[in-house]
DNA sequence: TGAAATGTTGGGGCG
DNA sequence: ACGCCCCAACATTTC
């Protein structure tokens, strides 16, 4: 009687997952288990809206292994305690799970799979989240790479297409008397119900991950290299949180796209596979420079002069009330429904970091708290790239203007009027610019400024050229100790 | 009617 | 995955 354990983290599915199957071959018993780590001790724990997300993935991988005959074992606490624990209980041998890669994530992983080891064990980790591991993609010289386009050149030459794993067909039964914690006991829900709204946009799991994506694939993916860009419309594929929770894996994109018969011809394919590419080259930058998820990634920018006292314009942005009909919106979007278009992350982003400047890594936590997608790689390197710091970063001088993008993006403000809808009756010519609407046009649809709608709470113009004064800091190549500098005050 | 003023569009430079 | 400014070229309006 062989008995092994299958550590589930985020890999929540059963087909094309390398450590379930690795688990299953030979084995009598097969414990498969969830464990909850308390937020103590960790620098990045999860995310209110992840935790929605996660209690719904936990319960659709349940009723998955249940369909096998099996059960997902619900615990919280201290992962090797656990495993330990499960171990000694069920005589298990060998322990299975999937690897992660943020920086406290390896640590973990690596003392728990030495301690397991040194107790006797086998212990095997796989890929099961990556087309290709953070090591695996080097430069010529063995450096890491720090520029997109080249990472992904190595990328397509080395093949992106690795076929996926079946999943299971059975499973072994639980032992008898095994249990864990109820669902509910892990409180992953909110208490206050504002999640209300999620229910409305989401369908959590493997089999709504897979209905998702073929739908996507056959419907908006021919069009997705100019779809993508326009809020308003169903132009991605919204899979990034049944990506981020492995509820559908990178390999299993890449072999469901070539179902479609002009894979690698269709011009939404290869646009659609770089960003799958950006998704790698998140986890590849974060594994190789762990600073990343706090400090800019170019330390240049450790000297920028960040505003002071911006806790009220910050809570104005993150609560959509800027006064910029599309940051609004996006803002809003997020908040009702856990997700953002991603045109509108790198607008509302670039106000914040560059209008309102405020540091990045406050809008990378309100990020990290409010999407269910929240990846901890993907959200530092995308805030990295607005700030302009990050590897491979939009030039410091980028700043996005919210009125003309919601011009070019959102030309009928079909986005404007689906989340702000106090402006809803707006024409769409003044849709992006209601202050420019007189205010006897404004009353007549009901609407005062100020007070129904806020004043936009910068000036765009002059808070552009205090953020290129600011930015242009990092244009000086060393900061010169004042006592050596020969402009200095005495000299 | 013609000349000057005013408006519009597009490319280059630059942050 | 940008925007602003400047200027030229051209269009339209004004008196």
């Amino acid at each position: 009687m062989t008995t092994a354990v299958i550590w589930f983290r985020r890999d929540l599915r059963l087909s094309d997952n390398p450590a379930l199957l690795a688990g299953l071959a030979g084995v009598d018993n097969l414990i498969p288990v969830y464990i909850h780590q308390s937020p103590i001790n960790q620098s990045w724990p999860i995310g209110s809206a992840s935790r929605w997300w996660l209690h719904h993935s936990l319960k659709a991988l349940d009723d998955s292994l249940c369909s096998l005959g099996s059960r997902l074992v619900l615990r919280h606490g201290n992962p090797l305690e656990i495993l330990r624990e499960l171990i000694k209980a069920h005589g298990a041998e060998s322990v299975y799970w999937n690897r992660l890669y943020d920086p406290d994530e390896v640590a973990r992983d690596a003392f728990i799979k030495k301690a397991l080891r040194d107790d006797g064990l086998r212990v095997e980790t796989f890929n099961g989240s990556l087309l290709f591991e953070p090591w695996e993609i080097r430069r010529p010289g063995g450096e890491p790479y720090r520029v997109f386009t080249p990472y992904w050149k190595a990328m397509q030459a080395l093949g992106l297409h690795r076929p996926p794993e079946p999943a299971p067909a059975a499973m072994p039964p639980l032992a008898e008397g095994m249990h864990g914690d109820s669902l509910d006991s892990l409180e992953l829900l909110p208490r206050i119900p504002w999640d209300l709204g999620f229910y409305d946009f989401w369908s959590v799991g493997e089999a709504a991950a897979k209905a998702r994506f073929t739908e996507f694939r056959d419907t908006n993916l021919a069009s997705y290299k100019t779809g993508r860009d326009f809020p308003s419309q169903a132009g991605t594929s919204r899979i990034s949180p049944h990506l981020h929770f492995g509820e559908i894996s990178p390999r299993q994109v890449v072999d469901f796209l070539r179902h479609d018969q002009d894979f690698g011809l269709a011009g939404g394919c290869e646009s659609y596979l770089r960003e799958i590419a950006w998704r790698e080259f998140a986890a590849h930058l974060l594994f190789h420079f762990p600073h990343t998820a706090d400090s800019p990634m170019d330390d240049r920018f450790l000297r920028l002069p960040w505003g002071k006292d911006y806790g009220d314009d910050l809570k104005r942005w993150e609560m959509g009330s800027t006064g910029f009909p599309i940051i609004d919106a996006g803002m809003r979007e997020l908040w009702h429904t856990g997700w953002m278009h991603n045109r509108v992350r790198m607008i509302v982003a670039s106000l914040l970091t560059k209008n309102l400047l405020i540091p990045w890594q406050e809008g990378a936590r309100w990020f990290w708290d409010t999407l269910v997608d929240a990846d901890l790689a993907s959200n530092s390197m995308g805030w990295q790239w607005t700030a302009g710091c990050g590897a491979d970063a939009a030039p410091y001088f980028r700043i996005f203007n919210p009125i003309l993008q919601g011009e070019r993006f959102d030309p009928q403000g079909e986005y404007v009027r689906r989340w702000v809808p106090e402006l809803s009756a707006l024409p769409s010519r003044l849709i992006h610019k209601p202050w420019e609407v007189g205010d006897s046009k404004l009353a007549d649809i009901g609407v005062k400024l100020g007070n129904d709608y806020p004043y936009p709470m910068v000036d765009l113009k002059a808070s552009r050229e205090r953020a290129l004064k600011a930015f242009g800091v990092i244009k000086t190549p060393t900061v010169v100790p004042t006592e050596y500098s020969s402009t200095g005050r005495g000299a």
